[in-house]
Order: structure tokens, then C-alpha cells, then sequence
DNA sequence: TTGTAAGCGTTATCAA
DNA sequence: TTGATAACGCTTACAA
């Protein structure tokens, strides 16, 4: 086994000299062994072992006008919430003969109309995409991508082509529930970066409390700036000095959550009695918070294993029926909430 | 112009016919512009706007045994650390012709090996990997890649071509100095994972003990399990019942700073009288947290975006002489340990 | 079951 | 300055 000459470039060609038979033969006993004999298969395998013959990707992709590229195209590099789902992605697409394209657009819709443009390109083996909010071409492009498309982190009814996600407007909603069930009456909403996934929280926070017959007031404090934990110590410093009434509050995301706890404690109110909090994601630290945090749990790694899956599905033929996917979320109760 | 066309993949061809030139010429105004007359030039990019082409990456790898991939192999997905890097590889990415193939280790030098050998076999223009520690094999591929390699996250003596990074044991003994410079005569250590890093950082930890004449008794705790808030805590917990008397603790990352800070509130030590806490990296909540915590902090986005640019410099034959950069490190003192 | 040969979309060498 | 044309390494009809 000698399997260092990956810079000499061991090519089919050597395997096939190697064992005496054509180049086609060898191509065969990777793409269908079934259609070669045992005898033969077996001895191309030894070469491929001996030889270290590894296939070259582009030459792959040229000839069958189909690479084994899976693209995926996020918002954001350094998000935690993408860190996971690219977790699952990968861990899914380890063990197959799939590679995975990253791109990131920035949270920009033409950035990312134009790396759907790029990827496309390349003939992907599948797309994965983040959300709903692409342009008007980007949409044309993936309707007609001529591969399995996904879209993750969200549900809706119209999806391109597959979907896998959750409601984030039902999450928010039941989350604001949830404050308004442990007796809070004056929940406040903290918000950052505010991309139509944010926004549509904002929507479901609201909704629920029209459908309390509570008044927002001034408790909702938004920005578009990035996402941080300071950022939700200052977004709750303003909160308390505008409207001092709050007695909860919904974070869009556990960062600004644990910001605002670091802030209320500099405050010295007492959480949850003088302040609820509550997250979004349900990242890792917010159980070992202290005290620990509430959060809505969302099933990140899910949603990139999922998407890989429902990729692959797609193209053995073995699609299910539904289009969409929804994940759920859970509500998780912490000592932030008056809960254990 | 009509850039919806990318499924019925627009070649060289097409442009080369739309004009009336011959598809080398095309070629050549994309790739050396300079030996092709203007006049043809202009009709050439004007051809290519209207008739949306984009070159295929996998036919222009084939022709020219160099692909525009910097592959990128690192051990984690879900490590914030990582996910700077990633930032800042990405964005000195954005903007040359270049794109990124990711490959994750899983702390698995054997999977390190091999994934170098997949991403050789792309014939890459660069590949970024971590550290010193790969296999022998490994260090072989990368000794004779055939294309610029960098190692980041490291420094050290002999880099299989350039390497930028920084100490880890100079930063780990720097921030143990801290330690007792602050006045803590019974430090601590925090440690996951135990990959061959966080070894550095140890050793570093261990040696400045001893360069004080203070022994280290009990109080280093580790444990090979990945690395979390949680763990943060739990290890302190096992640390103060173990070795009560400490009054310090270096944390090899913050996210274990930030567990053990919430641990060490929960057991009512006051910080940082009774315990000091110093983390490692800085991450952005590390400021924000009550009290703010100190940490060592290391340059994550430039190292990513430095590896890329050292890439470039080679390919473009502009490298500078230095085959190390050391990017440093920084104690930063926050409240933690007695800071303002 | 296996081999032959024509592409796939570029690049690069050589002539013109 | 431009055009033919032979690779590049593989896939895939089509024959045998």
C-alpha cells in the first residue's frame, strides 16, 4: 500500500494498466460494481488500494455534467445557530462521496442571489439555502436548479423544493406565552440584527400579546446592529430606563439573553422575580447559566443532518411525500422563569 | 443582460461564437487580459455580461492541474474559535476568484491524514490546516504539496512552509504570571478536550508554577470530554472539593471561565477575592459578563485571514522572507482577577 | 461482461 | 494579436 504518491497523481489510467483492462471497466467498479464481474472488481479494488488511486473530482464533474458538490449557502460564518447546523451538515455528509461548498452571504439577498449563481454553476449534487427571504431572481434560479433544493431554518407553504425547519413565528409566540403564563404582565422584547427571520418573532411576541389584551408600550428594544452579549446588556439597559415597568422579557436569541442577565444583575434586580428572561436557541450555556436561563429549544444539528438527508433522498429516488419539514421547538423552562 | 441562464450552463463557446473569436482568445482575456487587443477585449466582456457566462471551475481545473480551491482542515465545526478563523478566511477570500473547501477533523489526526489527501488530490492553490500535530504521513503530503501550505493557530520552528499563529505555552505562562502578579499563591487549572494545544497551554501553566517555587498540589483538573459551559462548572466544582484551598483559576478556554464563574457564584465565592478567574481567547461575552471577566486574547479572524493573504503573497511569487508570524497574544485584565 | 471512443469546458502549446 | 488543436481525467453511449 503505498499511499503517498497523491502529488504524482495516480490517475484510472494506472489503475486500469495496473490490472490490464480498459479505463471504462475501472470507471464502472466505482459507479456500478454490480455491472462488473467479482473476479475483475476485485482485482481493480486491490490496485485502487495499492496504487492509492483517488478520483479527480473535476475531471468527475466535467464528464458527467454533475458534481458531487453539495452547496450550502448561510447568512452568517460566525453565528453559533449556523455553527450547529453545519455540524449536522457535515456529520451527515461524512461517509458519502459528497463534498460540501460553504458560502456565506452576509445576511445581503443579492449576495446570496449571486452565490446561488456561482453554485449552480458547478452542477451541485443539492443546494442547501437558509430561510424564505431570497430576491426575485435568486427564486427563479432555485425553482429551476435542475438539483434538489433546500431550505432550512424555517416552515412556510411554498418552499422551492424541499423544506426543513421550524415556525419561528409560532416559537416566539408560544415563548411570550409562556412569560405571560408564569404571571408576567409587562413582557419586553429584545431584539438585534433584525433579518426577516428576527422580525417574524417580533411578529409572533406581539401577536401574543394583542391576544392577552396587553399593551407593548415601550418595551420593544431592537437594532439591526449584530448580535452579541454586550449588545444585550445595553438593549436591556435601555428597556429598563424607558420603561421601567418590565417585568419579563423575550430575547431573540441567547446571547442578548445572557447579556441582559449580566445587566440586570448589575441593576441588582432579582431574576426571575423582579425580571423573567427568556432565550432563543437554547445554546448549550444557557442551562449552566446562574441562574439558569429559559430558552426555545431549536433543533439546529437536526436541520443540517435533515437537509443532507432529504438531499440525498431526492437523489436515490426515495423522496418522501411531504415538501416540508417542520422540527418543532420546545419550550424550556429555567430558574430565569420561576421554574426549577 | 441575462444572467438567468445558468442552467443551460452558457461555455466559452457561446461567447467565443456571440463575438466572433476563437474560445482562446476568450480564455486569454480572462486570464491575461494584457496580450489581448483591446477592441476584442471589450466586445469579449461585454459578451460575457450580456450572455451571463461564468466559467466552470471543474473543466478549468482539469485543464490546468490547478483548481482556485484553498482548502481549509480543521479539527472542529462547532468551536467558536474556529468559526473566527473561518471569518476572517472567508472574508480575505471574498473578492479574488479563489473559493474554500472545509474539512473537519474531528480532533482525529488519521482523519486529518486522510482528508489532506482528498483535498491534495484537488490539486489545490493552497491549503490552510492547524497546528504541528499531524501525522507523519500527514507532514510528508504536506512537505511536497505542490502548493503553498500554511499551518495557523502555531507557532514554531519548522513549519512544513509558513505558519502564523501564536504560543500557547508563552500565552498560558503569561496568564498564569498574571495569576500571581494579582496576588493568587494557589492557583488553578481548568482544562477539556486535552488535544495536544491545550497540552501547550498546561505545560506553559505548569512551568510558570514552578518558576515561582509554587507547587501545584491538586488543583489541575482535566478531563479529555469537549469543552462547555457546563464542564466549566463541574470541573470547579471537583476543583474547590478537591483542593479547597485554591484561590485562582486559568481556564484553558471561556467557555469553561464562564461555566466555573457561575459555579463559583452558585457556592457563594466572591469574585475575585476568593477566587480569580482568568479565561483564554476573549470572546466577546467575556466583557460583558458581571463580574467581567479577564482572558487571554488571540487574533482568530487576522490568523484566518493572514493564512489566506500568505497564500496569495506565494501564488502571486510576492511572499515575504519570514516563514513564522507570530501574531501574540494579550492578557486582558477585567474585573475577575482584580482588575477595574 | 468488457472495450472503444466521443465528449465534458477549459487551458496552453504552437503556428500563423 | 489571434486561431487550431491537443491535452486534462473521467463518464457513458455504443459495439463487441
Amino acid at each position: 500500500m503505498n499511499k503517498n504518491n497523491v502529488n504524482k497523481s495516480v490517475t484510472m489510467r494506472d489503475v486500469a494498466d495496473h490490472v490490464g483492462v480498459s479505463v471504462a471497466t475501472v470507471s464502472r467498479t466505482l459507479r456500478n460494481p454490480e455491472v462488473v464481474s467479482p473476479a475483475v472488481r476485485d482485482k481493480i479494488a486491490a490496485a485502487i488500494e495499492s496504487l492509492g488511486y483517488l478520483p479527480d473530482p473535476a475531471a468527475r464533474a466535467l464528464a458527467s455534467t454533475r458534481s458531487d458538490i453539495i452547496g450550502v449557502i448561510l447568512p452568517s460564518v460566525s453565528n453559533n445557530v449556523f455553527a450547529d447546523v453545519m455540524d449536522g451538515i457535515y456529520s451527515a455528509v461524512e461517509g458519502t462521496h459528497h463534498s460540501v461548498q460553504l458560502g456565506y452571504s452576509r445576511y445581503a439577498p443579492l449576495s446570496e442571489e449571486n452565490l446561488i449563481r456561482v453554485f449552480l454553476r458547478q452542477r451541485p449534487a443539492g443546494l442547501i439555502v437558509a430561510g424564505v427571504d431570497q430576491t426575485e431572481a435568486a427564486q427563479a434560479l432555485l425553482r429551476e436548479a435542475g438539483c434538489p433544493v433546500v431550505q432550512i431554518m424555517e416552515t412556510g407553504s411554498n418552499p422551492y423544493d424541499r423544506m426543513i425547519g421550524f415556525s419561528h413565528y409560532d416559537a416566539a409566540r408560544a415563548a411570550t406565552a409562556h412569560l405571560i403564563a408564569q404571571g408576567y404582565r409587562r413582557p419586553g422584547f429584545l431584539g438585534a440584527r433584525m433579518d426577516p427571520r428576527t422580525q417574524r418573532r417580533l411578529h409572533g411576541f406581539r401577536d401574543e400579546l394583542r391576544a392577552h389584551g396587553i399593551e407593548e408600550g415601550k418595551r420593544i428594544q431592537t437594532t439591526t446592529r449584530p448580535s452579541s452579549v454586550t449588545l444585550g446588556s445595553h438593549l436591556l439597559a435601555q428597556l429598563m430606563d424607558l420603561a421601567p415597568e418590565t417585568d419579563a422579557i423575550f430575547c431573540i436569541n441567547d446571547d442578548l439573553a445572557l447579556g441582559a442577565m449580566f445587566e440586570a444583575q448589575r441593576r441588582n434586580l432579582r431574576i426571575p422575580d423582579d425580571l423573567g428572561i427568556c432565550g432563543f436557541n437554547d445554546m448549550e450555556m444557557m442551562a449552566a447559566a446562574e441562574p439558569s436561563i429559559s430558552s426555545v429549544r431549536t433543533f439546529r444539528r437536526e436541520m443540517g443532518e435533515g437537509a443532507v438527508q432529504l438531499i440525498l433522498d431526492a437523489l436515490s429516488g426515495s423522496a418522501a411525500q411531504e415538501k416540508v419539514v417542520d422540527l418543532g421547538f420546545q419550550i424550556i423552562q429555567r430558574r430565569s422563569t420561576r421554574g426549577r
